[in-house]
This record gives structure tokens, C-alpha cells and sequence, in this order.
DNA sequence: GTGAAAGCGCTAACAA
DNA sequence: TTGTTAGCGCTTTCAC
């Protein structure tokens, strides 16, 4: 039943030659006649062999395996981590490593485990905070690892992320050159901005210095996970400055809420109101209008962040932060500003869909029911 | 800079013992004298040994891993896939196993070269269809695995999956105790009938067999994803069954839609006809009203399929089909029938809510019920 | 109760 | 171009 595996002895006696031959064969570290390398390979074909990890990880001080810790319950969107865990497997494979799965609450432990025990040979870690405790074990360790999210001290490491900055500038950029002059960014929560942030106040950043570099009028509010508490900061917002027409969104709950709420003060989106949100696609295509976006790109992270790793065990130096370019997509939810309170009847917006059921959605104020956090 | 990690022998040296009572005491197979037991603790402690798991996996024939292989770009879910993984992973951990992800992509010769190279040794694979090329590969290797879904042939397999017939049933259960006596069941599309079907009849038969027992009128159509075809469907329901006014939906897009549809269509939800879906938590809450759903248990799902496979690495056979009970949690998709068309001024509805949604939720009388076989 | 030593299967240095 | 062999670090049998 469980017969023996078979073993690289196996395969050079059935080929008839000596295990180091077997052993060039497979991996081209020496020049082997054609007809040995045939013999060879035919063995293995026919004796179906695969070389046993174990022994192979011991000798060759080299596991072959990428660990990649993720999120256990963060505030990341699970479809997102999901992508990235997805698209790291898939680059990993491509490159000769499996991927080791561990939990955020394994913590600087779990990676002092998978690395003393030689289970692992290289890190990726999501969802990086700005202090993480992770990082002294990293320096410990000194094996090629890889952050996606930059944390405050990032000498010596490698980090990945989407560049907020530029993507914050790009949300101005779109809505300045629909004529918006008066902009309103929603943050997230006050929690967001001080523990896990980085990427709150890098938007920040992006979105006040080019809304200044554009003569463009710009606030910014932190705002809490409820739709009351998004209600809130609109209101204060339009009190504050009733000529905003364009808001800019880093929060999830306001992304889905945010046109609803607008719809009730009488700024229908995208007529009177454009909305541009920083969210995964799912959110944005979920919304209703369907939000103009700039979009995580999750499987491009999860790449990178493999070929990032494998530079290093190739010996390069990527030490840095690696900022990826983020792409907006205009949708539904941002429009041409028009100075006129926009005509009653305006039936131009994508709200008039014909069999879209969109239009039966009922008074989409209250669309999304109280979420936590 | 790479000091030479700590090996077995540097902790027998440094407690003055042998190898094999270092060996010992650390996975008591042995008596050991308490003190030295104490002495070997201590020189692990203090030389944070951490034993190769290379060599631990060679000589023990052992390397406490679970393969676990995801869907690449399946019908499921992402969070849900996501919930699944990291369940598996939490509770892999707790049984000292680790967890390699796999992707769907590396298909049947995936599962035979982490088997073959002692890479891991169990498996547990999700989106099992109902002719899975993987499952010959099973039988193959004859290690530990769980399947996440029921193939056609799952003889001597460990399958694992929610109970849909029950999931049906208690669907049907939820609206006839709210006095709805003509049904309709709003499937996936003809492919998930066909491809990687299994639950979707599976559901049909509970639907059906449960709706004849309690005398119910009860037809079913299945139906594509897109918004088009949900309100296709549904006015052919209502064409040839004016009286339907429960719906059980399985298709996510129709669950999130349905209830405008049927708002356009004069038919409050859930004043004038309720809704119950089959559907992820996420899709429930999202949808507008939240829709009363059965949920799929992930979180159980990926806790149990480590179960099943440490009970295997155990010796102990759980060969079968696994089915977790469904529960239904009523929302706000569902309530009371009634028998006279609704008073038009019925501001009762979910809609009429000002700042809390909640406020809208139905007849409160309907409990929770998680009704088993 | 403790120790010695023979593998496990592969890699890589050394020989031929 | 090919073969021989000494480890890699742990498990486990056998001896004390």
C-alpha cells in the first residue's frame, strides 16, 4: 500500500549511472552528454521521481518555500488579501518556491519558528504597521523578506505599497480637471490614522499638496466606520463649505455611503456631486453609482512582493520602498462640474439605465445597514 | 553575520546530555528524570533551538504540513475562500501543522509532487467538483485528505460540505412559518447546474422535498448572473404565479438584486414578499434590506477539514460525507405574510427608516431558527 | 534512565 | 564527462 518513495538512488540505478550524475542532470550544474541527460530523464519520467524536500532543504540549506503571513482580522478587505495571497502562490510556483500560509497572530514568533527551523527561507508580510513588532525579528533573522506597507523606520528593509501619495494627487488631478475648485477628502477612522496608518497620512499629503499646487480649495476630515458617523462629517463638511462638489474618499463605508447621503442633501452623484474613492474594486463596483476609483492593485502587490523576494535570495540588494503607481479609473460616481444647480430633470446621469434595477433601488440613503468598526 | 543555526547537538552539549535524551525530553516519549529534563529545557531556552524541520521531516517520515490548494478564479467567493484559508491555517497551527497554499492552477500533478516530495502529508482541497480530476490522484497517494464540496464518486473519500438539502428545507421552513405558501427557488446558472454542481441540487431536492411535505406550491428556475436575467426570470415567476410571495435565492447576483426587482414590480420587501438567500454573510449584509440568509459556515468549514485530516494522521477513518447544519438568520428580507396587497401608506417598510436601518427590521417574532435533518 | 550510532535522501567537494 | 563519499540534523533501534 504505502510503498517506499522513490529515491534519487532509484533513478541512477535505473538510468545506470551515479547519483551526482542524476543529481547535474536535473539542474544543469555541469555538463552532461546528451545521451546520459536522455537516460536520465527517462528514468525519472518513468519512475516518476521527485526529489524529497526534506532532504533536500538540509543538504542544500535552501527550503524552497516563501512564508507569507497575512492578516488575521485586520482592516484589510479579505478579497484583497485573498488576491495577494493568491497572486504570490501563483509568482512563487513560477519560480521554483511553495508558500508557507501564516496568521498575523503568529507573530514575531511564528516568523523566528519558520526561520530558525529552516522551514522558510525568505518572509512576506501583510498588512505592516507602523511600529510592527515584527521588524526587530527581520533584522534578527536577515533573511530576504519583503513588507507590503511601509512602517515608520524602514532602513535596511524592503517594503512594497501602492503609492498613496500620487494617489491622493491623482484623485485631485481628476477632479480638477472636471472643474471641481473645492474639494473634501474622507478619511478613516481617527484608529486609522494613528495605528496602522502611514497610508491615511500619505493620501493626506498627496491630495493637500496638489490641491495647493492647483489653486484648488481642499479639506480633510478622519472619519469613524458607521454611515451616521460619514452623515456627520458630510454635514459638517457642506456646513463648513457648501461649495465642495468634489470628494475624495478613503474609507469604505463612506465609498458605499457617501453617494447616498449626497443624494439626500439635494447633490445628486455625479450631476451636482462627484465622489472619487480609494478602495479595492470590489467596493468601487459594488457602490451604486459605481465609483470612480483608485484601485489596490492586489495581484500586482502579491507579484511583486515574490520577485522582490527573489531578487534577494539571488543576492541583489532591494532594500527601499517600492511604490507602486496607482491607476484611477473614472466610473459613475465623477462628473463635469456644472456651476448651475444642475436642472431637476437632468435624466443624463448613468441613473437612467433602462432595465437596470438600479432605479427601483429605494431612497439609497440608507443603503448600507450599520457596519462595525 | 550567518551564524550557523543551533542544532540538536549544540543543546545536548550545552545541558551534558546525548542527543537522543535531548530528543526525549523534548517530545516525551521517554522517562526522563526531572532535572534532566529542567537542564534540557533550559539550554533550548537559552539557545532558542528550534529543530530543523528538514531533518525532522527525513527521519520521521513526517513534515507537519497540510497542503491546503484554493481556487485560482472559482465560482466561490473570495472573502469566503479567504475565511476558509485562514481558518485552516489558525487551526492547523494549533495541531503543530503548517499549511502550504496551493492554488487550483497547479490541478492533480500539483497534489502529486508535495505528496511525492514529502512536502506535506495531508491535503485538504476546496471547489471540488463533482468529476475532480484530483480525486485519481488521491486514491493514488493514499495519504490523509478532506475534500471541501461532494464529488459524484466519493467513496472512501472524506468529504466535507454544507448540508444544502437542509439548507433548502429550512428555507422553506422559515417562509411557511411566515405563512407563505407558494415558493419559488431562483438557482445559479444552468452551468453550476451542470459543472460544479452537487450543491446546487443538492439544494433543489431539500427545496422541493420539503415544500411538498409542508404542502407548499413550489416551482424553480435557474438562472444566469446578471441582472438581466434575474428580473427575466422573475417576471416569468410572476407571470405564471401571481400568488409567489416567498423567494429562496442561490446566485448571488439575484440575491442582491431581487428585492429591487421586486420593489419595481409593486412587491415590497419584505411587506409584500419575502426573500431568503443562500449566500456568504457578506452578500446578506451588503444587500439592501439585509437579506435573511443561510450562511456558508467558513470559519467551521476550514476548522473541521483540519480536524478530519489530524483525525487520519491519527489512524482513524473518517471516510463519508461531512455535513454541517445550515442555520438561517432572519433579517430584514423576510417577514409575516400577508394575505390583503399591502396598504399603499405602509411606511412600516425598511425604506421609510431615517438614521437607523435597523429600525425597519420586520416582524421581530421570527427567530433565528437553525433548523437540522 | 541514558547513550551510541545507523540511517533518512540529497548536495557538493573531491577524485578519476 | 562521470563517479565516490562525507556530511546536513534528526529519529530511532539497540545497548548499557
Amino acid at each position: 500500500m504505502t510503498r517506499r518513495a522513490v529515491t534519487i538512488v532509484d533513478v541512477a540505478r535505473y538510468a545506470e549511472v551515479s547519483v551526482s550524475t542524476v543529481h547535474y542532470a536535473l539542474n544543469g550544474k555541469r555538463r552532461i552528454t546528451p545521451a546520459t541527460q536522455e537516460r536520465v530523464q527517462r528514468a525519472v519520467r518513468e519512475l516518476n521521481y521527485h526529489p524529497n524536500a526534506g532532504a533536500q532543504a538540509m543538504a542544500s540549506h535552501r527550503a524552497s518555500v516563501i512564508a507569507l503571513m497575512v492578516p488575521l482580522r485586520g482592516d484589510m478587505h479579505l478579497p484583497v488579501i485573498m488576491e495577494i495571497a493568491t497572486a504570490v502562490a501563483l509568482t512563487a510556483r513560477r519560480h521554483g518556491q511553495d508558500v508557507l500560509l501564516l496568521t498575523g497572530d503568529e507573530g514575531p514568533e511564528g516568523l523566528r519558528r519558520v526561520t530558525a527551523s529552516g522551514r522558510a527561507d525568505a518572509l512576506i508580510l501583510m498588512d505592516v504597521e507602523l511600529e510592527d513588532r515584527r521588524i526587530p525579528v527581520l533584522h534578527e533573522v536577515g533573511l530576504p523578506a519583503v513588507l507590503i506597507g511601509l512602517p515608520t523606520d524602514s532602513t535596511g528593509l524592503t517594503c512594497l505599497d501602492l503609492d498613496f501619495r500620487v494617489a491622493g494627487a491623482a484623485c485631485v488631478d481628476h477632479l480638477a480637471s472636471l472643474g471641481h475648485r473645492d474639494v473634501a477628502l474622507i478619511g478613516g477612522s481617527r484608529q486609522v490614522y494613528d495605528r496602522h496608518t502611514g497610508f491615511a497620512e500619505r493620501t493626506l499629503t498627496g491630495f493637500l499638496t496638489r490641491s495647493e499646487q492647483l489653486g484648488i480649495r481642499a479639506t480633510h476630515h478622519s472619519c469613524e466606520g458607521s454611515v451616521e458617523s460619514v452623515a456627520g462629517v458630510l454635514s459638517r463638511i457642506l456646513e463648513e463649505r457648501p461649495c465642495v462638489t468634489g470628494f475624495v474618499v478613503q474609507n469604505e463605508v463612506a465609498a458605499s455611503a457617501l453617494p447616498g447621503l449626497l443624494g439626500r442633501l439635494a447633490r445628486i452623484v455625479p450631476a451636482e456631486a462627484s465622489v472619487v474613492a480609494i478602495c479595492p474594486d470590489q467596493v468601487a463596483l459594488h457602490s451604486f453609482p459605481q465609483l470612480t476609483s483608485v484601485s489596490l492593485p492586489a495581484q500586482e502587490l502579491g507579484r511583486r512582493a515574490v520577485e522582490l523576494v527573489m531578487a534577494q535570495l539571488r543576492g541583489e540588494v532591494t532594500a527601499g520602498e517600492h511604490l507602486l503607481a496607482p491607476s484611477l479609473t473614472a466610473r459613475e460616481s465623477s462628473a463635469q462640474r456644472v456651476s448651475t444647480r444642475a436642472i431637476q430633470s437632468s435624466t443624463t446621469g448613468p441613473a437612467s439605465a433602462t432595465s437596470s434595477p438600479r432605479t427601483a433601488r429605494p431612497s439609497p440613503s440608507v443603503a448600507s445597514g450599520a457596519s462595525s468598526v
